[in-house]
DNA sequence: GCGGCGCTGTGATCCAGGTCACACTTTCGG
DNA sequence: CCGAAAGTGTGACCTGGATCACAGCGCCGC
């Protein structure tokens, strides 16, 4: 139980909490392991649970009849997810699945709500979060609507640069397994474009490959295609 | 002050105020008049100010460098915005503009915030609101990424439809101003290729022009065309 | 150490939708 | 009531990306 409530305090929305009400949390809720693959929950489903990775990376992404469904995040340890269905009683928007061995606190609808209610705190943490990422759902729609394939492409490689980035001397390293069709699945786009944009920017010398993961070379020029 | 009162009763996340306070609160705001087509705040400014609408509506968008901006939301009487730039400290995430002749009522972030740290209700019926509205941006995304231009004009009608409809004998007439160029915006294409579909819809039957305004005569194809 | 599978790279085609260019109609302000 | 401005309807054209179809390639498991 210790290790969950090191984990909660990390938790920015819980991080209000008093030492003990932490531990009475931990203790309510249930811990779930999910596999490599493996589906957390699936779009349209009614959910009850939010979910708190302990240890793991979880992709969040609307599925599309034709395959190729939109990644609308990837998660790892310390973030939440799970709660929009909690906060305004709809069904699932959105799929969950297991990028690799990932374990979770799973907190009830009752246990969330009482924390929030008690915890003026709590809320307002929740809310901020909430709102974060309207505004880069908000974003994403117009990228979408305004970027060409290449602009998104880059601005996606920057994003990550900026989440997963690890400086080196000859540029960022994205330190994250990410395929082409990872990284098509982000932008909306088919696998072959991506394919093609990257090439470009290989033999422009705008990036290049580590081994299994990218290198930016020149974030400026990456930068600039983003218009 | 008496009719400002009456407002805020209707505001969802402040119907669970004692009288006495929304008096206080209608007491505390300003009252601010937009002329049609006057813009209320931009993208990327500084916002210290939540909006409640009295009467009139509003148009919340996102600009393009490029004009032909993209359309999140069209807002009426009792709704609110601005709020995302008090909840999580950035600035404006998108554009506000009057529609038309307009009355809001202006909040300040300490008013704001003090409600919501005071009254639980008020919090998760706010928290309610923007995850619903992190559910539309999220499906805006997915259709933008999923969906063609027929499909996208088509379940853009649909929704209107479902927001401001009137049924009617031949079908159901969609009451409000609405220019082929705005439907454009909504669905992040051009004018001319809305125009085109609309016209292939008209010539099927489907819907058909009512003075101004759209009438919808055969529901259940025009959702046949989401796909 | 080799067989297979997931990933990458690229060419050939096709077409939805953007762009440009007008003409026509409706509306509205002065 | 008239002229300008806003909105509508369409043709011609071009092009970015989707689609399809393979050919390397490297890593992993047996």
């Amino acid at each position: 139980m210790t290790r969950a409530g090191d984990l909660l305090r990390r938790v920015p929305f819980l991080a209000a909490l008093t030492v003990t009400d932490r531990r009475a949390l931990a203790a309510a809720a249930n811990r779930r392991r999910f596999g490599r693959g493996e589906a957390i929950f699936d779009k349209d489903e009614r959910g009850e649970s939010l979910f708190i990775i302990e240890e793991g990376s979880v992709r969040i992404y609307l599925p599309s009849p034709q395959g190729a469904d939109l990644t609308l995040a990837v998660l790892g340890a310390g973030d939440f997810f799970g709660d929009m269905a909690l906060l305004d009683g709809g069904p699932r928007s959105a799929s969950a699945t297991a990028l690799r061995e990932t374990a979770t606190l799973v907190l009830g609808r009752a246990d969330f709500t009482a924390v929030l209610k008690s915890r003026p705190q709590s809320a307002m943490a929740v809310l901020a979060a909430v709102a974060q990422r309207l505004r880069e759902a908000d974003e994403m729609a117009g990228d979408l609507a305004f970027l060409d394939v290449g602009g998104r492409v880059a601005k996606k490689l920057l994003e990550l640069a900026a989440a997963h980035g690890v400086r080196r001397p000859e540029g960022t390293l994205l330190d994250l397994p990410l395929t082409q069709e990872g990284l098509a699945n982000m932008v909306g786009v088919t696998r072959e474009s991506v394919n093609r944009h990257l090439s470009t920017l290989r033999r422009r010398g705008v990036i290049a490959r580590e081994g299994r993961r990218f290198l930016i070379r020149d974030a400026e020029a990456l930068r600039r295609y983003v218009a």
